[in-house]
DNA sequence: ACCTGATATCCGATC
DNA sequence: GATATCAGGT
């Protein structure tokens, strides 16, 4: 006996670990230990004696489920080979390849990734020539997006649009003929997008009760973490594959929502019990991440939530420091002063053990480069992936076409890289192969000699398929090089490196299939080994933090428009969203936590500093909970101490509008775009002021000064 | 008829 | 940086 379970766990880990015969739902505060609690469950029914094959463990990510596998392993001293274990996605796919027959699927199941989606609907809107030369008709992303989410929270589309897109109502008949004929397309040349794998996994289970049964033995344990991220269709196929009263364990946070415009509901926890009668529901409420001044701040955020659960987290940490509010001049400035916090913080934590969080991948562009310059070495997650660079996707079109020729999406990228082929020669040169009738084809190739070596060479591939992954990337590189080049005489080198990390990917795989499956199923930012002694510091949107833990975290952008995202007034519970995922970014510091507001962004467009309001997630909290630190002309940081008869920014939002009462609009100050003449009031507490040079600006009043 | 390059506009988080 | 459209070229 390596581990002590009894001794390792506290009370309600315990329980939950231990409770392996019926339905139970754990529900787990943010750091209370929710993983370890997962990896004694599983050592424990190992250890008891349970084939690890007749476990399925469904996770966020890959990485997540080896991570507790391997853990899981060190505890028992044997590696718990046959769990298993990865994505709902990824699952459902493993499932739609073995059972392809019954579903009446095609033998070679091609994916269609959030690209080539988006391919297949511009190219059935230009089919169907909806919405031609209207520069106003819906971006071929923003249909793909309501077409899925439609899916994903099983609402139709036009309800869909109703709820969440109101302004695109007029295009409804529109959206909805293109919706029919995505669908249509994609039935015809055998594509699957995300949602079908779940939906045709779903049909799998409900129409084939015998494979049902076969799978409900089979798995005789389910784990699913991460339950609050679930959706409808995936909370169903727990229910149907664990059946009821099954040995199904689902681990989840309310409060950590943070995937609804993915269709995720928290119906599914709600629910459970309905699910699965007689489930245990056990609470983890220890935490035991954060020292208390970062754990109140975070009980503060939700306080405030409309809908929550009851939860007490409390911690036995009660040392450490006050969270800090740093206030820069700008989003500009906001990168040094945050540069200056990470170089001191570095003196005392390990790079990769302090991140900078953001709500959308593009808000770290300016501290990229300043930390580029600093030669401060980082590592981004979220934003553009990698497998969704231009080149990537190019180079990855060869593969597939040697996997599966008739893999429409792949072949249209292949062909249009060929000088003179465009769309509709590409499309008649798919038509003529998949016919048979070779004519065109031949023809083309006698009248356009690149055309003729890209198809020798994909033929060539083609017959090598069975050859391990990076023989066959070796020579797709080689072909991909001069061509490289012509589409990307800028920035080329920078590609090229991006080439070599996909090489170092590939190398660990043997089969090109499982290869292909996992860059589209898996995020490839976790899927190379990564060097352990690299120590790089972290840049990472919100979401991609979600389930990690830092010593340090900052938060930057904490303004009106970007934290919250200014799409989250689009549906009514988008706010609520916000809030979870803010509680969620907290909640990943240890012993620090930064908090940025720069008073002012700059504005691309129109080439100046605007005003920023401050996030009304900042403003919320209590000014005792924080040290404040505002930066002054000459770029230090100083300590602000709110006087207590003058209204702090935390009593902004309940106080009121003393500061200047609105029926005599003067004249006022600005820290930086000078006097300015107030033109209307907005309560609680904003302003319209006309400043000479900026133009109309709504301002908070607290960064006004305002004149006799 | 079809491809290619220039220009204006907009930008969300993920499998 | 990517998308969509328009004008020009073969």
């Amino acid at each position: 006996m390596r581990f002590d379970i009894h001794k390792e766990l506290n009370e309600a880990q315990l329980k939950a670990a231990m409770a392996t015969e019926g339905p139970v739902l754990v529900i787990a505060g943010a750091g209370s230990g929710k993983t370890r609690t997962i990896v004694y469950r599983l050592a424990h029914l190992v250890r008891e004696g349970l084939d690890p094959q007749s476990i399925l463990l469904l996770t966020f990510t890959r990485k997540a489920s080896q991570e507790m596998l391997n853990r899981a392993g060190r505890l028992l001293g044997q590696g718990l080979n046959g769990v298993v274990g990865g994505t709902f996605h990824s699952f459902a796919y493993a499932m739609l390849r073995r059972y392809s027959r019954a579903l009446g699927l095609a033998e070679e199941l091609t994916i269609l990734d959030k690209g080539d989606s988006e391919q297949v609907v511009a190219q059935v809107r230009e089919s169907q020539g909806i919405g031609k030369g209207d520069r106003s008709f819906p971006k071929k992303g923003t249909i793909s997006s309501l077409i899925s989410k439609s899916r994903n929270k099983e609402l139709g589309l036009q309800i869909l649009i109703e709820n969440e897109a109101r302004h695109l109502l007029v295009y409804g008949e529109d959206l909805q003929a293109i919706a029919d004929s995505y669908s249509r397309f994609k039935r015809e040349y055998g594509l699957l997008d995300y949602d079908d794998l779940l939906f045709y996994c779903e049909k799998l289970l409900t129409e084939h009760e015998g494979i049902r049964d076969f799978l409900r033995l089979k798995y005789q344990h389910i784990l699913v973490d991460e339950y609050q991220d679930t959706n409808l269709v995936q909370g169903r196929i727990v229910s149907s594959l664990a059946g009821p009263g099954g040995n199904v364990m689902a681990v989840g946070d309310d409060a950590q929502s943070i995937y609804s415009f993915r269709g995720a509901t928290v119906a599914n926890i709600l629910r459970f019990s309905e699910s699965f009668p007689g489930a245990r529901i056990i609470k983890l409420e220890q935490n035991y991440r954060s020292v208390q001044p970062i754990l109140s701040l975070s009980n503060q955020i939700l306080e405030r939530a409309e809908e929550k659960y009851e939860k007490n987290l409390f911690t036995e940490r009660s040392d450490g420091q006050k969270p800090e509010l740093l206030r820069p001049i700008s989003d500009h400035s906001q990168s040094r002063v945050v540069l200056n916090k990470i170089e001191e913080l570095a003196r005392e934590y390990p790079l990769h053990e302090i991140a900078v969080l953001f709500r959308s991948g593009f808000q770290s562009y300016n501290l990229e480069v300043a930390l580029n310059k600093q030669g401060i070495p980082f590592k981004k997650f979220g934003g553009q992936k990698f497998t969704e660079a231009a080149h990537i996707k190019d180079v990855l079109a060869y593969l597939r076409l040697a996997a599966n020729p008739a893999d429409l999406p792949a072949w249209q990228r292949a062909m249009t890289l060929i000088p003179k082929v465009g769309p509709k020669t590409c499309q008649r040169l798919y038509d003529s192969i998949v016919s048979g009738d070779g004519a065109y084809l031949a023809r083309s190739r006698r009248s356009n000699e690149d055309l003729d070596r890209a198809v020798t060479f994909i033929h060539r591939l083609q017959e090598q398929k069975k050859e391990r992954v990076f023989v066959l990337l070796e020579q797709v590189l080689e072909f991909y090089q001069p061509l490289l080049k012509s589409r990307f005489p800028d920035d080329y080198p920078r590609r090229q490196a991006g080439l070599d990390e996909l090489s170092q990917i590939a190398a660990a795989y043997e089969e090109l299939d499982l290869f292909l499956s996992d860059l589209c199923l898996e995020n490839p930012d976790q899927l190379g080994q990564r060097d352990p002694l690299e120590d790089n510091l972290v840049l990472s949107t919100v979401h991609s933090a979600k389930g990690l833990e830092w010593q340090a975290v900052i938060i930057i952008d904490l303004v009106e428009e970007r934290f919250p995202s200014k799409h989250a007034l689009m549906d009514k519970f988008g706010m609520e969203e916000e809030r979870r995922l803010f509680y969620v970014a907290c909640t990943r510091a240890k012993e620090y936590l930064g908090l940025s507001m720069p008073d002012s962004l700059y504005n691309r467009y129109q080439r100046f500093h605007e005003s920023a309001l401050a996030s009304p997630f900042v403003l919320e909290l209590s000014p005792d909970g924080f040290d404040e630190f505002r930066e002054d002309m000459s770029g230090t940081m100083l300590v602000h101490r709110p006087i207590k008869d003058k209204k702090g920014p935390s009593q902004a939002k309940k106080g009121g509008d003393r500061q200047a009462s609105p029926d005599k609009l003067g004249h006022c100050r600005h820290k930086i775009f000078g006097r300015g003449k107030v033109v209307q009031f907005f309560p609680p507490n904003r302003y319209q002021v006309n400043f000479p040079g900026f133009g109309l600006k709504k301002i908070m009043g607290d960064y006004l000064e305002m004149e006799e």
